[in-house]
RNA sequence: GUCCCCAUCGUCUAGCCUGGUCCAGGACAACAGAUUUUCGAUCUGUCGACCGGGGUUCAAAUCCCCGUGGGGACGCCA
């Protein structure tokens, strides 16, 4: 029976880097049938807050990244690490230094077989004796990760590259307790467009940060699976349990992987897409959460579900159906509104919108079609205008179920004050 | 400094283990065209890589060695 675990410590918000870690810890328990283990290792209390830990649960459980046991704390299990220490003194294995406990490395090479990296040799006579129990009577990170491993009875260890350094000293202690170590699978680290591991210099680095930028859990479990793992078969977009169903720890690579923001967005536009509009239009209301009802954020909805590739996308362009306050786009009135004949054209536009009834998006383009026809001006001339001047923008979804949805008093209200402000009259 | 890890298009990667099917495949981005009232979506196309040098071999992106470059670890942090 295959059981990994994640091991965060609440010393900040769940990174993108740990998010994955945890990520394929839960895809490889899922794909095999094995438990998967929620540990938090508090041991730091200068630096571990309760915010923090929360924090870190709810963005797993927002991931749908679901544990079997746990969550597990470090700092309740003080006696268990005192006692493994106690121990390894009486067997004369580790040495006091004051207060401290200090395991003595053996001085020996050992071979580590990897099942990413393959084997991996390190020299013992080259590092330091290892702190057991510190002074202060709080147990040192690389002995109570053992002691817990142990006993929560892990099989495989999947982590970052940069626990590659740990690892020896952890076998050493596997040794001196006489119990045989899990295996162990170190991946890439996921790093900035600098190449450098990603830090707050690259801006969002945390679950919370992409959240509040509009991205789905989905779409960030697809995204970070990628991330040092491919399906081989080229397929990129994938749900959940179609990554379970392809993912082998064999197909983890060794390469260090930059993150990119245009790839995420990409397949998050995609997972938008793959939507129906009950989901989302519940993802929607969710993120936005509303003043209107649903029954027009529906159709709100629909018009830009293939627009959108973020939420916060889908949210600013609901704003401009909420507020009158249009902030018109100096690009767009340049090059549509301050043209001839605009205001003319404006005007009677308004004047036979104003009798459309009822006012739906078939009513008005009929009106409009019709209003070109007799101008002999193009389509074009009218439209531009038209959009711009009611959404302050010149890219929307179709200008006349734009129209339709927004209401005949907003439109009329918002192509007078257009007029007024006497674009076009030279 | 010492030890360890890594090296294919700008980016994520397939291929490498089991050498020939690879003048290296896919995706994102970029660019161009089609479509569209704009944008998006969609379709088509273009651009673009085996870090360098030696070796082994009939044959190397694939195996070996040496460089170089990048990263990590050397805490009574985790």
């Amino acid at each position: 029976m295959v059981r990994v675990r994640f091991a965060p410590s609440p010393t900040g918000y769940l990174h993108i880097g740990s998010a994955r870690t945890a990520l394929f810890n839960w895809l490889y328990a899922r794909s095999q049938g094995g438990v998967f283990i929620l540990r938090i290792e508090d041991t730091d209390q200068k630096r571990s807050s309760d915010v923090f830990m929360e924090g870190i649960i709810a963005d797993m459980k927002w991931l749908g990244l679901n544990w079997d046991e746990g969550p597990f704390f470090q700092t309740k299990r003080f006696d268990a690490y005192r006692a493994c220490a106690h121990e390894l003194l009486e067997k004369g294995l580790a040495y006091k230094d004051g207060e401290a406990i200090i395991f003595k490395i053996p001085d020996v090479k050992v071979k580590i077989h990897d099942l990413v990296h393959g084997e991996i040799e390190m020299d013992n006579t080259l590092i330091d004796d290892l702190v057991l129990m510190k002074s202060d009577g709080s147990p040192a990170y690389n002995f109570a990760c053992v002691v817990d491993d142990i006993e929560m009875q892990i099989t495989h260890v999947i982590r970052g590259d940069d626990h590659i350094s740990n690892t020896n000293k952890q076998v050493a202690l596997y040794d001196a307790l006489g119990i045989r170590p899990p295996k162990f699978a170190h991946m890439p680290l996921i790093l900035g467009p600098d190449k450098a591991p990603l830090s707050k210099r690259f801006g969002a680095v945390s679950i919370t940060d992409y959240r509040a930028m509009g991205y789905l859990p989905q779409a960030l479990v697809n995204y970070l699976s990628l991330l040092g793992w491919s399906p081989g078969d080229n397929k990129e977009f994938m749900g959940a349990e179609e990554i379970i169903k392809k993912f082998s720890l064999k197909r983890i690579n060794k390469t260090g992987a930059e993150f990119n923001l245009d790839k995420l967005r990409w397949i998050n536009g995609e997972h938008i897409r793959k939507f129906t509009l009950d989901e989302f239009v519940k993802a929607g209301m969710d993120f936005i959460k509303p003043e209107c009802g649903e029954a027009w954020f529906r159709k709100f909805a629909g018009l830009y579900h293939s627009r959108v590739k973020t939420l916060v996308e889908l949210k600013e362009e609901f704003g401009i159906f909420m507020s009158d306050d249009v902030r018109y786009n100096d690009d767009a009135v340049e090059k549509f509104l301050k043209k001839d004949k605009v205001s003319d054209i404006l005007s009677v536009t308004r004047e036979r919108l104003e009798k459309v009834d009822p006012f739906t998006q078939e009513n008005i383009e009929k009106e409009a079609r019709a209003l070109v026809a007799e101008l002999k001006i193009e389509s074009a001339d009218l439209i531009h205008p038209l959009r711009v001047a009611v959404t302050g923008k010149a890219v929307s979804a179709g200008v006349f179920e734009v129209l339709a949805l927004l209401g005949k008093d907003k439109v009329i209200k918002r192509l007078e004050k257009v007029i007024g402000a006497g674009y076009g009259r030279k």
